[in-house]
DNA sequence: GTAAATTATATCGTGCACGATATAACTGAA
DNA sequence: TTCAGTTATATCGTGCACGATATAATTTAC
């Protein structure tokens, strides 16, 4: 008997991902925010002044996805980027002032989420965990 | 205290799903599928000769997702696609030859994937329903 | 029986996501 | 010191994903 996605945990991620993808757009386009743009926000907002690769590593996005990313941002006005003097290879991000004013106004959307599923903030924890646990695991990715 | 993305529960999906995904992809390069087109072909090949809406009913996907992922997989000689005589609105969808000999070698790679996770099969079931319960709790979508 | 509404699919534009490749800056070994 | 190797970022091409809109076929209201 061969699988079918409704049964499938990759799909269940794949769709639940999405469903969530759908229920922060409308919390996210009043500030005109797109939801990768919105984590590169909330990840300056902690910790500011920080490399496009250091910034990556986080949000585990590469180059290639985020250097149009920032570079939109930056076209936006939330953020600068600036080659980093001591080693120019680097490109060093931070917030604008409107930038960092929109991570006050972003700061409120992961509660008006977990308000939305029902679900208490500690099973949601709980969900988290089980998930980074799954990541995690597949991480050595070699056959 | 501003949340940031390695604690956020939707960071923790986002990331796991691309997680899962490029897990997938060492499995399905070789059939030369890709995600989104591996779910298609299981789902024909579960359930063959549907319109494109009730497919992507099956996978959350709308039609401006469907129809060119469909014509890939159209030239790529798995699916045929054809209007249906009865109700010329809409494209019924079936297996080639070639697309039903694929989801047979298709069949393995959840087997596989589960294997890399080191996760047991209920474990694995357990993580589905718990996704999913969360999943159909945003269906709403209404503020 | 015809106009209005609905349904099914397609098209267009934008933004990720990622493999492959490019390029410039730095580092280190001989 | 020079040049081979590494590092940090950028570019290019393809494939989703999705909002908005378009178009043709069918159904419904009158």
């Amino acid at each position: 008997m061969t699988p079918t996605p409704p049964d499938m945990l990759c799909f269940a991620l794949h769709s639940t991902a999405h469903a969530v993808h759908a229920a922060y757009a409308p919390l996210l386009q009043p500030l005109g925010l797109t939801y990768p743009q919105y984590l590169v926000l909330m990840s300056l907002g902690a910790q500011d002044d920080r490399t496009v690769g250091q910034l990556g590593t986080e949000l585990r996005l590469d180059t290639n996805t985020m250097t149009p990313l920032l570079k939109r941002m930056e076209k936006a006005g939330w953020v600068r980027r600036g080659r980093n003097p001591q080693d120019e290879r680097q490109v060093r991000l931070s917030l604008t002032d409107d930038g960092r004013a929109l991570t006050e106004r972003a700061a409120s959307v992961p509660r008006a989420f977990a308000e939305r599923t029902g679900f208490q903030v500690s099973e949601l924890a709980d969900m988290r965990d089980i998930l980074l646990s799954l990541r995690d695991r597949l991480k050595p990715a070699k056959s």
